[in-house]
DNA sequence: GGGCGTTGCGTTTTT
DNA sequence: CGCAACGCCC
């Protein structure tokens, strides 16, 4: 139960201890702690109970540094959260002095969520230091910019900001940005960064490549262009906190006093600036807890280094190692073929996973003719589980490259089956969403240059390059913001009467909604901003397909402003939260990539384009050495080890790389799987047609799927009758093919059973020949044919489709597009 | 400033 | 092959 006191502490501490300094500080903690510490005696330990021996002694384990290393699926943020309910619970430290960090704000969030669980809500909101190494960056910078330079207003730039920003330094310089691509620059530029390094610390001869030897003296060229901006980008959020640190061991004393527990999540992906600013923190009490698995260290190629996590023991004087082995996730099978597959690699620490969950069923593995079999088959594996009972929500496919998404999209569409694409473009990244924010950002900002650049002519206003570069001129002359000085030049001839006119004209918008940010909320404020800058009405003439969306996303925005306090708010979580996730109620098959499926897991999971060059990559292959190759199957390794209990491996015979088709070889990392844990399945096409050819093979010879099978193609797929007759001819070329491999031998073939082909209800169908209706993929079309729910209809942009109905919007009703997505 | 043709490229991605 | 980015021309 919880104790009036102790919450009442809590709610009055964190105030109070961010504005006295240490001594004050020290003070209170010492009070606090026998206080604490008697209230802890009273209270249960029950959350121990729930562990097993080693979670348990990971969580226990307070008094040095410590590494967990957690296979997948062995626990480990129920580690890293109830150590810290723990730490509380003992009352070992307060909220507030603990520093939790994590990779992305998902799983800040889902800490946030399970401590509060744990030990509950009012002692989660003291915890100011939970949070990405990003975000726990940004604050501690704030408080102390000007002792790097920088005004603690500073902005943070992204990307595409960083990308423009080089760009003009690249001009200035006169560099042939053809020859030279600022991409390029800022690819090196991010990894010096990484890698902590700052201009003077850059080795000479790294530099050399780039422009003639004008690498480094551009990246000091633009870390100075970001302090005149008042800006930093996402590297210097670490890398600035390290100057700090290094420079002001003052400030770093005050820090590693504070910070009486550290936490670090998916440690084997730091990169160096990251293990550098955590060994200045841990230098205080060398209670750090970091969690990961060497295995599953996939981001190699953007800075993290596995050998952070190899060189644990060395790094930390007196640490401990835990190793979590008990898997809680899937199936003796899986797990064995997991275990198997990682083994090949030289560079681990190594662990043993078992699981006591049963074996299940047996991996299976699946050759094909190319990828569009492979999208068949998948999702006809799909509905059959379906049919089983287990929910779209619980399948994903994951693929190693997002190019391979395409035909599984096309076979979705069209068989209705509902999906969401995972990490695709995100909502922070469309341009829509950017304009608006920048937008926003000027007008709180008028001194936030790169944003007002960014939206200055759009929508176009007749503010060519012409005109943003004699204000742009006369901003760096007069070392004054763009807007500045742009209320300056008004009122002289320097610029055409148009366009200047044009500019008093934005300029006085500007002022205007600043002045209203007072009076107006800042959701109602946004939408003035977004009507009268023209933006809105800039889509709304669009004619392309994306536009809809793109007001739509705009609404969401707007929405989605509404759940922060004011615009200030907002925009803080916009700069440094990347994601925002679309909640639908309708259960979907996941897509997505092998690097965005780590940390998830799925009763299916299917694993298309195992094959040599594709997966392991090629250009892994290319590099020769071990390297590459080892991060490869330790991708593969994330992947088998999502599945709880359905894994199904496939490749294809034949692919089209760059449009051209080739034939493929089998994945060197499928003869690294245990055959004894695997079951080879025939392809689907038994050739026959009717029924037959798209005859499921079966899931193993368990015989569970006799009676499944009756009906089963009954429904959706006889309606439509004919979206699978274009395939026979291939579908008998596949089976013909498979024929001589690997696939003959075993048991599970194709069923010859024609399916109890219930009677099919043909629905009338709600769209009418000829009516004008819009596809979320294919854009506008007419319909051309309409039997039940499946509608062939010729689209504008694209050869006539037969698409389900459901995923079309009537044109001409408003209200039709209600509730579809 | 916008439209159109050419060129080059073509893993993985968070903050 | 498909697309995005750039440059050129009107």
């Amino acid at each position: 139960m919880k104790s009036p006191i102790l919450s009442m502490a809590k709610q009055r501490f964190p105030n109070l201890l961010e504005l006295h300094r240490t001594t004050d500080l020290t003070r209170w903690i010492n009070q606090m702690s026998l206080s604490q510490k008697a209230i802890a005696a009273s209270r249960s330990t029950e959350y121990l109970n729930d562990l097993n021996d080693e979670q348990r002694s990971a969580v226990e384990n307070l008094d040095n540094p410590l590494l967990v290393l957690a296979g997948a699926g062995t626990g480990k943020t129920r580690v890293l959260t109830t150590r810290i309910a723990h730490i509380l619970n003992m009352g070992r430290a307060s909220s507030w002095q603990i520093l939790a960090v994590t990779f992305t704000n998902k799983a800040a969030k889902e800490m946030k969520h399970r401590i509060a669980k744990l030990v509950g809500e009012s002692a989660i909101e003291g915890m100011p230091w939970l949070g990405t190494f990003h975000s726990v960056g940004v604050k501690i910078l704030r408080r102390h910019a000007e002792l790097v330079g920088l005004q603690s207003s500073f902005t943070i730039l992204d990307s595409d900001d960083q990308l423009r920003l080089l760009k003009q330094l690249l001009k200035v310089e006169q560099i042939d940005d053809k020859r030279w691509p600022a991409r390029q620059l800022a690819g090196m530029i991010d990894s010096w960064k990484n890698r902590g390094l700052l201009p003077d610390k850059v080795p000479s001869v790294e530099g050399e490549g780039f422009a003639n030897g004008k690498g480094v003296e551009l990246y000091r060229a633009y870390q100075a262009r970001m302090k005149d901006l008042n800006a930093v980008d996402f590297g210097d959020l670490l890398l600035e906190v390290l100057k700090l640190f290094q420079r002001h061991p003052d400030i770093l004393k005050e820090y590693q006093k504070k910070f009486r527990y550290i936490l670090v999540d998916e440690y084997q992906d730091t990169n160096v600036a990251q293990y550098l600013w955590l060994r200045l923190l841990a230098q205080g009490s060398e209670n750090v807890c970091c969690v990961g698995d060497d295995d599953q260290s996939i981001y190699g190629w953007r800075g993290a280094e596995v050998e952070n996590i190899l060189r644990f023991e060395k790094d930390f004087k007196g640490a401990k190692i835990v190793r979590l082995e008990q898997n809680y996730r899937s199936t003796d099978h899986i797990l064995k073929s997991a275990s198997l597959l990682i083994s090949h690699n030289a560079e681990r620490l190594g662990k043993t996973l078992h699981t006591n969950i049963g074996l299940g069923d047996k991996v299976i593995l699946q050759s094909v003719w190319d990828d569009e079999e492979e999208a068949r088959t998948v999702a006809d594996d799909i509905e059959q589980y379906q049919r089983d009972g287990i929910s779209l929500n619980e399948m994903a496919v994951l693929v190693r490259a997002s190019f391979q998404m395409r035909s599984f999209e096309d076979r979705f569409l069209t068989m209705g089956i509902p999906y969401r694409v995972v990490g695709g473009p995100r909502f922070y990244e469309r341009a829509e969403i950017k304009d608006a924010i920048a937008y926003f950002a000027a007008m709180l900002n008028p001194s936030n240059d790169i944003k007002f650049e960014r939206i200055i002519n759009v929508p176009k206003r007749g503010l060519g390059d012409a005109t943003v570069k004699v204000i742009h001129d006369y901003a760096r002359a007069e070392k004054i913001p763009l807007m500045i000085a742009a209320r300056q030049l008004v009122e002289t001839e320097e610029i055409r009467p148009k366009p200047r006119a044009t500019i008093r004209a934005l300029l006085g918008q500007f002022e205007g909604w600043r002045g209203k940010l007072e009076e107006l909320g800042h959701t109602q404020l946004a939408e003035i901003i977004l009507d009268e800058s023209g933006y809105t009405a800039m889509w709304q003439k669009d004619k392309s397909v994306q536009a809809q969306s793109r007001l739509d996303n705009l609404k969401e925005l707007v929405r989605f402003m509404g759940e922060f306090e004011n615009f200030t708010g907002f925009m803080e979580h916009v700069s440094l939260v990347m994601d925002a996730e679309v909640e639908t109620n309708e259960p979907q098959v996941s897509l997505m990539t092998l690097h965005s499926s780590k940390g998830l897991e799925f009763d299916c999971v299917f694993l298309p384009g195992w094959e040599d060059g594709l997966f392991p990559h090629q250009r892994a292959l290319d590099e020769g050495d071990l390297v590459g190759l080892e991060e490869e199957r330790r991708l593969a390794y994330v992947g088998i080890t999502r599945a709880k209990k359905h894994l199904k491996i496939l490749f294809a015979q034949n692919r089209r790389v760059h449009g051209k088709w080739q034939s493929s070889l089998p994945s060197r990392f499928i003869d690294e799987l245990p055959e004894a844990n695997v079951d080879i399945q025939l392809g689907n096409s038994s050739g026959g047609g009717g029924y037959g050819k798209n005859s499921y093979g079966g899931y193993n010879a368990k015989g569970r799927q006799a009676e499944v099978f009756a009906g089963a193609y009954s429904g959706q797929k006889s309606a439509g009758g004919s979206p699978y007759d274009n395939y026979d001819a291939k579908n008998s070329a596949s089976y013909y093919q498979q024929g001589g491999g690997k696939g003959w031998a075993k048991k599970g073939q194709s069923r010859q059973i024609e399916g109890k082909v219930t009677k099919v209800e043909i629905v009338e169908s709600s769209f009418a020949v000829g009516e004008r209706v819009f596809h979320q993929k294919f854009g506008y079309g007419t319909v051309e044919k309409a039997e039940g729910k499946t509608l062939l209809i010729n689209f504008e942009k694209s050869e006539s489709k037969k698409v389900i109905d459901r995923f079309v919007e009537k044109v001409d009703e408003p209200e039709a597009q209600g509730d579809l997505f």
